[in-house]
DNA sequence: GTTCCGAGTTTCATTATTTGAAACTCAGTT
DNA sequence: AACTGAGTTTCAAATAATGAAACTCGGAAC
């Protein structure tokens, strides 16, 4: 089911700090106690390890834990090595000059897109992506356009931890409905976000894939309704396609880890 | 006494963590072995423990371990809820508007500059691109500029740690030297980076300070030597102190982690 | 083709760490 | 003065980590 089994004290540590992250503000010891399934002074252990550990910052005057600075280091050097975004930049650059437009670079990250990069439009869009930022698959352009081209398997398996939350009108909000939009944009090539997600939001997505197909990561363009309507946004997509092939050689040249194929040959 | 390093078993795993960021890419388990105190299966449970927990990447091909996305995941928490960054960056946007040049956002951590925001001379918004790079306190115009208004004890604690390494011919390289620099930035309020950590780079940086003065983080303006010189930086002064004054402001109205009054030993 | 080699992996008895019920501290109530 | 409850410490029992040794297995050497 569900849970992936904490593998020894690491494994616990480490889901308590998912605890304190989870809750997107800094967070009182009884407040993670309450959410917890730790007894107290264990609970209580992890915290104080983590923060001498730096993976937690405490605020003595509130009596809180953050995330903690020491993950920020860590993360950059994540970003470097594990990511698409290094070598993705320079065309996600030029991609960016090109549409002026908002640009996203994302991966799949479990059942949720991770955003790895971003450049912003040249009059700034309030939105609520950033690096590192995760949203969800199901209705989001780089979202469904990484599940379109994925493996039947990991798609049931990724539809399965969808939440189908209603966002807008808009939204699929049924796993059939997800299946036929990705049946639809695997013929295509390339997808949209119809103000799925946030009203007055909308994108034009495409895959990028290795030449055997596995997908990689995803790019888009974001635009308002207000700035434009998807017979627009389709205008993009040559450039947007051509973008993601460069991405792709370049991978391949850099031999980009295949991060997330498990028992591949292996029995 | 302090112990310096590994409580637990958490801390061990966050050691060997850290080792293989430090590689800066991906690293094979003989390589970490090598430079690791600890003995092989001990270490190889650990690298599995932490690839298992997404805290490590595997690439199966190249049998190298890499940061993992685990961690820009939770960066992005840390980043949101216990840096400056979030606060400051309406703030910086504008700055960087007004002055057309590079603007870098850093916090002490450590003994280390810790960048936690930029923005570019010529494109607009890169995250993570420098967010969570390090760099040396002691000869950059933001690092000069904390130390100058921090507490002597942590002075004394931080100028110890320095490795006080010759980048370029103007590179403070003693303690004495240092200290005298120092003086001179609290005199004035505002510091230079003569080329002192990378040649043709120079900058001017201020300290971001609470109302007690304590030290939050620091702005600075980075140009070449071919664009300008320090003359020219020192126009910027005004504008970034005032910058500065705004992000300390928001920083008590947010009341955000690591404000407010000194000790507080009421009694 | 066989042997050797060594990086990576597994085993298991030993050892050290983690665990959590209970008890304690202490500032702020009642 | 007694109560309360969040936070902290204690300590014997339970558990997990440890690492020497042994094993795998693909490739290099003979």
């Amino acid at each position: 089911m569900g849970r992936v089994t904490g593998d020894g004290t690491v494994g616990k540590a480490l889901e308590v700090l998912d605890q304190v992250a989870a809750f997107g503000r800094p967070v009182k010891f009884s407040e993670l106690l309450a959410g917890s399934a730790f007894p107290k002074p264990t609970l209580y252990r992890f915290v104080q390890t983590l923060t001498n550990q730096q993976m937690l910052s405490y605020d003595p005057e509130r009596q809180t834990y953050a995330p903690g600075v020491r993950l920020v280091r860590l993360a950059h050097a994540a970003w470097e090595q594990s990511t698409l975004a290094p070598l993705a930049r320079p065309h996600i650059d030029a991609l960016s000059r090109a549409v002026g437009e908002t640009v996203h670079l994302a991966q799949l990250d479990h059942a949720q897109v991770l955003y790895i990069d971003k450049r912003n439009a040249g009059n700034p869009v309030q939105m609520y992506s950033q690096a590192g930022k995760v949203g969800p698959a199901y209705c989001t352009g780089v979202g469904k356009v990484m599940l379109a081209f994925s493996d039947a398997s990991l798609v049931d398996t990724i539809i399965e931890q969808q939440s189908f939350h209603v966002f807008t009108p808009q939204t699929l909000s049924t796993p059939d409905a997800l299946r036929d939009e990705l049946q639809k944009i695997k013929a295509n090539g390339y997808g949209f976000d119809r103000e799925e997600h946030e009203p007055g939001i909308i994108c034009v997505a495409v895959p990028i894939l290795t030449e055997n197909g596995r997908v990689l990561g995803a790019l888009s363009v974001t635009s308002t309704t207000s700035r434009t309507n998807l017979a627009g946004l389709e205008g993009y997509v040559p450039i947007l396609q051509d973008t993601a092939e460069k991405i792709a050689r370049d991978a391949r040249n850099w031999s980009f880890p295949d991060y997330d194929t498990k028992e591949t040959t292996r029995t």
